[in-house]
DNA sequence: GTCCACATGTAACTGGTTACATGATTGG
DNA sequence: CCAATCATGTAACCAGTTACATGTGGAC
């Protein structure tokens, strides 16, 4: 039950239309947790229905046209109680480690090619990372929320850095086996 | 559609029965690729009807009978298809980067608790994980299907430790903050 | 004979994905 | 007026989760 809660941040951060929202889906907050537009007003609705959120006023609701929405106290307070409660970590799953595994009993034929494109999507991540990096985080700013949109960035610089390493690691690897 | 293939990559290493391959899923393959005996077993039956595998002769298949199951020459195939065939990486999406986004809006209050508790869990997996590199990849092992599954192993390795790092580094900035 | 562990399964639900539908606004 | 784009939505489906049901065989 996190997608709502993503929402509620968002819309916290800024009031706005489902579009809006799916937009910042795509960057910012997509870059952990993804969203479609389907997903998101299927969401405004039933955020609206319990009261956690409304439309904007002077915002006539209708089909084709703009409607934006903002947090109530009530949603504020649900996202405050989210935030604090506990969540159990989820396991790992990862279809790249699952095809390694396989290619020990079937071959390692074609895995490597992906590899190596994988290695680039993460290279291209990473460079988006440390481009946001020094744009929206010089030396000097430093708030509380800086700070800690800040250590949300270096998880996301840190995993693809990983990635990046591991793959070429796995690549080297595997031009060193028999190719079966 | 990645479990159907984790179970056959499971078969192929050894032919077992449902509740063989569910335990073998809390470990093993598990860790990168979790399941539950519902699934496991909703998902034989569809290997079963779509020709990939076959129960074992000489088992009576019964209601509370054991039943095992081998993977048939169409089934190693489509494992061999699937594992050639390019496939996207999916997009981060973690609970805990977007609790911490949120706290940057609606403060910080009751997360440093569950940070820390994070931190344990996966200083834990981290060392199983080193424990059993120890135990099942000392340095003279050396088959081109231990290199692979070490490959694996050492994505876990790392994974855990990058998380055991960023926890840290996150716990420390959260007691430099005021709290709200 | 009863209880428990082993073993296989069914049903209902939830969240995410894919495909499609519909209306409004704007530029040519 | 037509096409493209903006904007909101519906429907069907699929994978994973949770709760529950049922049968077998051995220990006591």
């Amino acid at each position: 039950m996190s997608l709502p809660h993503a929402i509620l941040t968002a819309l916290l951060e800024k009031p706005s239309s489902g579009l809006e929202l799916t937009r910042r889906f795509d960057r910012s907050i997509g870059y952990f947790w993804s969203a479609t537009h389907q997903q998101i007003y299927r969401e405004l609705g039933r955020l609206e229905t319990e009261g956690y959120i409304r439309t904007l006023p002077a915002e006539q609701p209708a089909r084709g046209q703009k409607k934006s929405y903002e947090v109530l106290p009530a949603g504020r307070a649900e996202l405050a109680r989210w935030t604090a409660t506990a969540q159990e970590p989820k396991p790992l799953r990862d279809v790249m480690l699952l095809r390694l595994r396989a290619a020990a009993v079937v071959g390692t034929a074609g895995l490597e090619a992906d590899l190596r494109r994988h290695l680039e999507l993460h290279q291209v991540q990473l460079a988006e990372y440390e481009e946001i990096q020094r744009r929206d985080f010089p030396p000097g700013k430093d708030t509380p929320e800086d700070r800690l949109r800040h250590l949300v960035l270096r998880a996301g610089i840190d995993l693809e850095t990983f990635w990046t390493r591991w793959l070429t690691h796995a690549i080297g690897e595997l031009g060193e086996l028999p190719d079966r």
